[in-house]
DNA sequence: CCTCGATGAGACATTGGCGTCTCATTCGGT
DNA sequence: ACCGAATGAGACGCCAATGTCTCATCGAGG
């Protein structure tokens, strides 16, 4: 009965983006497993999170490839991102709140990928005047970070349904809060 | 030479933010005085980050204040308290990070009554007609804390001036970030 | 100059979690 | 029904951090 890899780590990252320092049997035991299964699959602590940043970066790769992000304009490929990206929000959650991690240079590179590449995003949202540029592309970046964060830790608390995550992110980060005149 | 309380609080809210984990040490060795001393004004871990939820929730409802949140038009009103709140993001982006103080039933109620106040700028804003009715406003709550939890973040690693966090976050709240048509 | 309160430096025992191990049990495939 | 791999339960030593203590030093005010 092979444990669920994945599994266990969405679990892991779910009560480690509430709690920093859950301890490995708390994991454990949120995941239906053993401590010591636990430390089978993952050889330490460390290990854990690395499979996490790293689990977190493949899944978030694979949403901005989905997204297709060079195509169209660009506030119709961050739709498509916010789309895409509300399936790893929770392990996103995780990352974006645990900055300790990017200590370690293979993994900042790994980080450094997405960012260049949502970085881009913004730059040529902005370069074809669709974005407004009086809001430096790295703001925008960390403020999409931010609101995916937020999101995910809404839905988790209930405060937000799930079915509302992708309008929630998308049109407060394109149309903003206030009220348009055009209606 | 009494050593200034409120300092040693915000150097550690730096620090915690950074990493949960901190030791005690290093807080106190950041905060340029010794594990000694720390200990003889909070009387434990636990005890520092009360203080620092304490200190949070204290200064955030004087930036509330300060705003005066029910004066004027609610989009008005939100630009003051990001102006208010900047001074503070530091250590409201280590209590928005830190999820796992809010189990303790007396600061929980303390975070509520900020919560609430909140809460009901924004409802008083689409009452108004001010804002957008379409996202709810318990996520327009949780969105401002996200997005000045990224600011922070974003200017403590340099990503954004100081001097643009005000703008950064305010116009990216009421506005979004697309290019309007009436420019 | 003296005194007292506060601080720095360090020793000390305690604790909670970690990592490793063993052994019994269970599950899946044959 | 059988066998082997995987798992669960628990014991064990280890270690880093904590909390408490003592003692020397510093510094401001009398």
């Amino acid at each position: 009965m092979a444990v669920d890899r994945e599994q266990v780590l969405t679990q892991a990252a779910a009560l480690l983006a509430r709690r920093s320092t859950t301890s490995m049997d708390e994991i454990a035991r949120a995941a239906g497993i053993s401590r010591a299964t636990l430390h089978r699959h993952f050889a330490g602590r460390d290990a854990l999170i690395r499979a996490l940043e790293q689990l977190g970066i493949e899944q978030f790769t694979q949403a901005m490839d989905a997204a297709r992000l060079d195509d169209g304009p660009a506030p119709d490929a961050l739709r498509r991102l916010i789309t895409e990206a509300e399936q790893v929000a929770g392990v996103l959650a995780f990352l974006f709140t645990e900055n300790q991690l990017f200590e370690g240079a293979e993994v900042n590179a790994g980080w450094a990928r997405l960012d260049a590449r949502l970085h881009a995003l913004f730059r040529r949202g902005q370069e074809e005047g669709d974005l407004r540029i009086d809001l430096s592309a790295a703001w925008l970046t960390e403020a999409t970070y931010g609101l995916i964060g937020a999101a995910a830790w809404a839905v988790h608390e209930g405060r937000v349904a799930r079915g509302e995550l992708n309008h929630s992110i998308a049109e407060l980060l394109l149309g903003g809060i206030r009220r348009s005149m055009e209606k």
